[in-house]
DNA sequence: CGAAGAATCTTGACACTGACTAGATTACTC
DNA sequence: GAGTAATCTAGTCAGTGTCAAGATTCTTCG
């Protein structure tokens, strides 16, 4: 909380995690150096392990806190307007606003997949999920209402993920969410 | 083309490569490391390079090599059932067939994106792309039909995707070209 | 046929990284 | 205020990508 340059930081992992969200949406996950973070927040290139304990932990924080933005993000959609097409721009609003986690969230290769916390925190998320699209699903008349929600997911994740890898062609809206919004009606409200 | 164990290797370009693509199909590309695969080929640690350059370069033919495969996946489908449904079949398909180049082609930070040889690739596989989904678009009343073939990309991109990374719900058919044919369906009969 | 030149591969080096260990310093608790 | 836990430093090791210089083989052309 005070300024002074103390032998202990104060804040290392905070710290530590909000100069790694940045160099992530700058540069991916595979640009993150711990030695670099480290000097960063002027600390010795060791200090960020002691927190993490390694990369994998570092980025198990990330994705942690990735799930918990999601949770509150879709809820949030979802009680303002109840809308389903709203809680999947909702989805696309979350991962273009939070680069950095997404681009950790759903590579569990890049952290310790079985993580309590994780697997509690991506639980969570898959909940707010669900109760978003399964209004949508309702609305189906087929017989797998669990088709009609991973489609929606599907549009929306990939959608997401192509319009942060910059692979989708020019000419879109330039607010992400007013084209996944248009996108998204194709599917969600029968034809577009 | 003989087996003496002489100073050229004969074929290290496409030794590495398939080395390459193994490693990435197993551990994802942030595994990779060229003097692996240059000990797996049995030579020196430095001559990949001399055919790549380096990383980027070695990603950037893997890329190349990928967008072909799908270019022509995606026409093979077209031309065989002319449904655009088994188009996007094909889409996860190929991705799940070939998941290393897969894992590479969509993270353009990962290679040389400006390469000539990766840009006309890439180009050509929207252009499969395209044709595939064309019918789609046009079947869609909406004014945009740019947005029916996006929103059609984005779901079975989308699905590849969670299906690769492991973060579909389990109860799913175990072959993954039906599970997306189920799943395109409700996209692409209109209603589930 | 043979020599020049190009292509291929090796060797050596440098700065960098993640991870581990041991130790120093500070905060906390009783 | 002493003992203990938490936090951070310092040093080390194996491994990596990349570069430069040299050795070897293939190819081309006089």
């Amino acid at each position: 909380m005070s300024t002074h340059a103390s032998y202990h930081h104060g804040n290392l992992p905070r710290t530590i995690i909000s100069a790694a969200l940045e160099v992530i949406a700058e540069s991916g996950p595979s640009a993150l150096s711990l030695r670099d973070l480290a000097r960063r927040a002027g600390v010795s290139h060791a200090a960020p392990a002691h927190h993490f304990g390694d990369r994998a932990g570092l980025l198990t924080a990330v994705a942690v806190q990735g799930f918990g933005l999601l949770t509150d993000a879709l809820a949030e959609a979802q009680r303002q307007t109840g809308d389903f097409l709203e809680v999947g721009v909702a989805y696309v609003g979350f991962a273009v606003g939070h680069p950095a986690h997404f681009a950790v969230m759903f590579r569990p290769e890049l952290y310790r997949a079985d993580d309590p916390e994780l697997i509690a925190a991506k639980a969570r998320a898959g909940g707010s999920l669900y109760r978003g699209a399964a209004p949508f699903a309702a609305s189906q008349s087929g017989p797998d209402s669990q088709e009609a929600a991973l489609a929606a997911w599907s549009l929306v994740h990939g959608f997401a993920t192509l319009w942060l890898s910059g692979n989708l062609p020019a000419g879109l809206p330039a607010d992400p969410r007013q084209a996944a919004r248009g996108v998204a009606s194709v599917l969600f409200s029968g034809r577009g």
